[in-house]
DNA sequence: GAGTTTGATTAGGATCGGCTAACTTTTTTC
DNA sequence: GAAAAAAGTTAGCCGATCCTAATCAAACTC
């Protein structure tokens, strides 16, 4: 079924595709970076739609020479597909630090609005943000914003917070959810971004830990999404001197 | 064929319509406040879709309850359609202070980029950049901003260069084009808002216009579309100066 | 005011992206 | 390894928005 003599279009820009191409792209990019197949039901849920509907846009993509796929099995990107993801990964991660520090939205308020406009903005609002903003390297959430020139940084020396031991002490970096429910959890339990914290000890439903001097349970499915770096030494004191009451989010403003 | 018991929607806001739907809207609504009549063949022309579509596309917005019609005869919106469409060129023209201003976009650069954001920024964003910008009252191009509770103040006391007599002077304050080649052509010609002008005669062709130290003939059609504030005493020069017609007039540009 | 020109509408069709229901394939269970 | 469960696909449909071609109405023209 494959041919070879198909129209090839040069050089396709993520503008030429539909907000819902872009999304497609987008969500199987992103689960393939947290290595995990993108399956068809996974992408329906990710995406919002029936997964009828996904095997229908798949097909599209895959004529597009945007996806390879074969029938049954998880999909994945072309080297074109996966440019054209990275760059609406760019966008929606540096559309989240933007909102987060020049309009002053809140920690959970960025997501919905950037996954509207990431579709949106041109090169030029890219451009122009990225400059305001110094090229910021991390969103709101920790996540890296890929380069102009689409390189992403990859996190190698971060853990999740689900495998360290009892006694690993690190700050939080990272919190890799997309639900806005488990987001708000995130917030209300202080968990964000530059969090100093400790592994007071392991349950089979989660993690019990320190953080901000209180002490409570982090729920398995929760605490896979909190990346962590980890303290060089253990025992000794943390390095960043940061107590208190916890109360004073840490907005980056 | 009309019926009295359709389905009332209550409060149908912006973000219920699709962007096709708010563009149709937007224009009526911009056709109408130019004081001509919002025809198939203007609409067609403004939004770049066929004369067919527009017919199409106006029943149902008929339907809809968003304006009313005659078949063969102009359009006008109703109330609700009237609200909705302010909203867009209350966002619009925002986001045209805002990509000028705060992104340093170029004069003839924000009104694609605006086009196209309008339809996407939530009620929050919307909000955040007119706390930013600390209630701008113009855009780049003049144009007034509609207010938050969606109040257009009209310019009275505008002219348009076309009506000037030989001899008057002011300043230009708006310029009412929507083409890019034209706004390119005010560019180059330097009449921006702004800007101190004489008119240095009349012609058939157009008007013989005194600015910046030069003179030149600018085309009826441009002429048109600019709109000038005229110096109250016609015969003494002054650069910038507040005048007043017993009217206090505010513009920041 | 009859005819012509211009403008608007209708008819019919295409594309896109979603849906449901029915069917097929793969995976898991025992 | 056969049956059941889960996952994926297909077929058929729908609404939104655009198109072209043909028809109809309104507006000028003389
Ligand atoms: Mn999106
Ligand atoms: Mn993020
Ligand atoms: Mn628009
Ligand atoms: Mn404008």
């Amino acid at each position: 079924m494959n041919d070879a003599g198909e129209g090839r279009e040069p050089h396709k820009g993520s503008a030429s595709l539909s907000p819902s191409q872009q999304d497609y792209l987008k969500q199987i990019f992103l689960l393939n970076d947290a290595s995990q197949g993108a399956t068809t039901q996974l992408l329906a849920e990710r995406i919002g739609v029936r997964p009828a509907s996904v095997t229908g846009m798949l097909k599209r993509l895959a004529e597009e020479g945007l996806v390879e796929r074969a029938p049954y099995r998880a999909v994945h990107l072309t080297e074109t597909g996966r440019r054209i993801a990275v760059e609406i990964v760019r966008h929606h991660r540096l559309l989240e630090a933007f909102l987060s520090r020049t309009l002053g939205y809140r920690w959970d308020e960025v997501h919905e609005e950037a996954e509207a406009l990431e579709h949106v903005i041109s090169e030029r609002f890219e451009q122009k943000v990225a400059e305001l903003l110094a090229d910021p390297d991390r969103d709101p959430h920790g996540d890296p914003i890929p380069t102009r020139e689409l390189a992403l940084k990859e996190d190698e020396h971060l853990t999740t917070l689900a495998l360290l031991p009892k006694g690993s002490r690190g700050t939080i970096r990272r919190v890799t959810l997309q639900d806005q429910d488990a987001l708000n959890l995130v917030e209300r339990l202080d968990l964000l971004p530059g969090r100093a914290i400790e592994v007071a000890g392991t349950h089979p439903d989660g993690i019990s830990l320190l953080v901000g001097g209180s002490r409570f349970l982090v729920p398995a499915l929760l605490a896979a999404h909190l990346l962590v770096d980890v303290a060089p030494h253990p025992s000794s004191a943390q390095p960043k001197t940061r107590e208190g009451t916890g109360r004073p989010v840490a907005h980056e403003q």
